[in-house]
Order: C-alpha cells, then structure tokens, then sequence
DNA sequence: TAAGTTCATCGCAAATATACGATTAGTATT
DNA sequence: AATACTAATCGTATATTTGCGATGAACTTA
C-alpha cells in the first residue's frame, strides 16, 4: 500500500490508541489476556492448553502483544513467565475512557 | 491463513471486543471519529479537508467503521450524513470498560 | 435532457497479518 | 557431553488490509 502517498502525521494520542486497539483487534489476543488477568501471570505453555493453535502462532500473539507493550515477559528459566504491563495497561486504560466519555451530545445529527 | 485449522470459537463477547477493537485499530479511523464525536456528525466530503487521503479511501474506512457498528449513515441528497451509531457506541464503551476494569491484583507475577 | 455533485464500488498493487511446521537458542537435568 | 524442555524465530502459504485511480449510481440543478 501506501504508492505514491507521504506518510501521514497523527496526533501522538491517536497513534497510541489505534496502536492498543489494533493489538486488542483479535479473539485471541483478547482470550489471551483475559487469561492473564485471571491468572496473574503465565507461561507459553499455559495457554496451549486454552487455544487450539500451535506453539507458534500463540508466541506470535504473544510477541504482538508485547510490541504494542500491553504484556511483559521475565525468564525464569527454562519458561518464560507473561504478565500484563501494569503501567501501558493503566495508560491504555486511560486513553479507551478518553475516547469513549466524548459528549456524545443527544442533539446530534441535525 | 487458516490453512488446515478449522474456525475457533469464541466467547461472543470476546469477537464482539475484538470486532470493535480492529475497527478502532488504525489511526485514521480514529481521527475519523473524533471528528464525528466534535461535529456530531458529517459527510464523507468533510473528512476530504481533515485527511489528506484519496476520496475512495476515506470511502472504505467508513465502510469499516460501518460494518463495525460504530457509525451509521443516513441518506441527506445528494450527500450522506454520518452520525456515530449511539447503541452499539455504548456496547463498545462497556466492553471495553468492562476488560479494562479487572482486578488487576498488586500481587500479581509471584 | 444534459451537466454537475456526492459518494460507493471495482480493479489493481503492495504491505501486513495469520497460521503452520521446522529449526534454533537457551537452560536444566541426567 | 547428551538429553529434555520451553519458547522464540525462520520460512512459507494464504488471507486481509490499505491505498489509489477509474467508473458507476443516485440524485439535483440548469
């Protein structure tokens, strides 16, 4: 895509919610972190005993989830130990009610 | 995708997250709704002069934002007027508070 | 009827995302 | 050193997304 087009420039909160929104963008990573809340933390293993996907394909999921800095992992070998990142979860946490608490004002759409 | 795998199933609430979190994934779509949140609504021609993107473009991520639930679109001759969808808006926002809003124990990651 | 306006849709090109199996890297155990 | 375990990464196939220009549909206005 993107042929004859110069990069657009958003707005860096517009960038960073669109970011987490497109990390959330599929069942399984939101099943994933669903996971994680319930469980505190976990393993790669734990959750190819929730998803019926290969091993490769959850470590992808989870390797996008940690890119747009929703999780974390710390080794404690020979696992490696995901948890949610408390401080991006708490910002994109912030940036979704941002969003979603406009005035949405009932005389719209005159 | 999807080549020998057969189709996951889902929680309903967890794809209707999902759905609406992938619409809300790109930054366009974004500023898109933003801008119908500041105007209550408007026509496809608008957003012309706020992003610097092609008229067929802009034309698709409406589509998106559409097919997502977020938006409607109401037929004003010869233009047509887009409004953000009030119901499925604050399906959104509850989902996504709910997912946002879980314990999130301070003792996590032992 | 003809011309203009607005916007969706089609067709295409390129980039990204999703899934898999196979391999590799790192660590622990025997 | 050899084996076992865990998880990342590589290579590949396919689907989807993103973007554009061109065309077409619907409705107004001249």
């Amino acid at each position: 895509m993107k042929r004859t087009k110069e990069d657009i420039v958003y707005q860096v909160e517009t960038e960073e919610l669109a970011k987490f929104a497109k990390a959330l963008g599929h069942p399984t990573r939101i099943k994933i972190l669903n996971h994680l809340d319930n469980a505190s933390c976990c393993y790669t293993g734990d959750l190819l005993e929730v998803l019926p996907l290969a091993q490769s394909t959850i470590s992808q999921h989870l390797k996008e989830l940690k890119d747009a800095g929703l999780i974390q992992g710390t080794v404690n070998p020979p696992k490696i130990k995901y948890c949610i990142n408390q401080q991006n979860w708490i910002k994109a946490k912030a940036l979704f009610n941002e969003f979603f608490s406009r005035n949405m004002n009932e005389i719209s759409c005159k």
